[in-house]
DNA sequence: ACCTGAACACCGTTCAAGT
DNA sequence: ACCTGAACACCGTTCAAGT
């Protein structure tokens, strides 16, 4: 609230950097990326922009549509792999780009996976995986077969990147895991060695920390396995 | 704020049905239920009690410990099946029986999905999982088949239930996604039938309104073939 | 066209004070 | 032990008024 602050400019006077729509957008998807979509206010972005609140809703509408437009920025960025390559590598990479991405960003892509895109220009994805499927033979099974390969994979990516509760540390959580009933949880007290930290629901870590390479190309080759063999039947 | 509500009580003087955590968590349940996590304020759950919300912080503790209450409220009530069924039935139901959950109420297991549950008493369903992949044969790739699961079967029901943007209404994406350019989305608009208001990014309507009951059965069969597979070989 | 400044109606949380 | 009442530090959003 000091005057001298670049925040206190008089009525009417234009910002030295000049406000635009992708500035603000810029701004919020930095914001969002770095503190987590709790940390992120309309009133910290203006403050961040040098700027008074009312002056977003002037150039991007009310948060929601910031939250979409951000979400927009986050999806385009998401890489295509070469189409001419066979199918299977396709997919395969199509896959891991995504959630590479995902790590990459992991507050935006949470958000972006939870409420549908306010826009159509986030199709390339699906647009080009239907086309595959379409090649591979899918006709009246189309959609079953895009929508189980969509929403395993942008599904797993939003559960594996669900993040610790912040009221409890992680090492409380690893105690309590460790010191389950075995009489009560007897096959997780059994194999808690295996499981421990990696088995969704058995983590401590942060998501990004722990990645689950291992277990996500396990399922993704056990859907194009179970695709492919579909299509011969 | 008028003197004779139920609300206005004297200092230090008890409510008449007493405020318990039980209660609290129940009533939150209920809020968060019919008007999502949108809609729900300590707050208001306060005024909806005749209580003041320092009350709540007392019995409960903050906000972020009373949503992992009724979190923990919606996880117990999953059902789980016979456990003396065949593997394959046991398995399709356990997906089956948590997703007809989620939809009885989605607002509560969107929010259930999105945090990671801050107890371990809702371990009831992975630790059976678990149990039955063992029986299975599964050990050095317990982990992959377990996450691989739960992964795919958490996440397509969340982002299935990815509610629509509130900003825009359903006719004005249905729009938008008929008159698909037809040169950028090939794929798409080569089979708008099919697709249109099914395939995950291109619905329109409320999930709860349109479940994609087939592509989710789908999906399951097509991951317990796989993991089938994987064993005998 | 673009931004200020103030206002409105909310939040979550804390805490001394009451019974 | 349980609850009030008030306070603190925030929110998102709107709108007349300025340049």
């Amino acid at each position: 609230m000091v005057k001298s602050s670049s925040a206190a400019r008089r009525r009417g006077v234009r910002a030295d950097v000049p406000v635009t729509k992708e500035a603000i957008v810029e701004a919020a998807f930095r914001l969002i990326d770095e503190r987590g979509l709790e940390g992120f206010s309309m009133r910290s972005l203006a403050a961040e922009l040098g700027v008074f609140p009312a002056t977003l809703y002037w150039h991007v509408g009310d948060r929601g549509a910031l939250l979409g437009l951000v979400e927009y920025e986050w999806i385009k960025q998401v890489r295509m792999p070469d189409p001419d390559t066979d199918w299977r590598t396709w997919a395969l990479e199509v896959a891991r780009g995504y959630r590479a991405h995902a790590f990459r960003h992991p507050n935006i892509a949470r958000l972006a996976t939870l409420e549908r895109p306010q826009n159509t220009g986030s199709l390339r994805l699906p647009d080009a995986l239907i086309g595959k499927l379409v090649e591979l033979g899918f006709d009246d099974d189309l959609v079953d077969a895009f929508n189980a390969l969509m929403g395993a994979i942008r599904g797993f990516v939003i559960v594996e990147l669900a993040p610790r509760p912040e009221s409890i540390g992680p090492d409380e959580i690893e105690a309590e895991i460790r010191g389950l009933d075995a009489t009560e949880y007897p096959n997780i007290a059994a194999n808690v060695d295996r499981l421990a930290d990696r088995a969704l629901s058995l983590r401590w870590s942060n998501p990004t920390d722990r990645p689950l390479d291992d277990s996500f190309d396990f399922l993704v080759n056990v859907l194009l396995d179970g695709l492919e063999a579909r299509r011969r039947a």
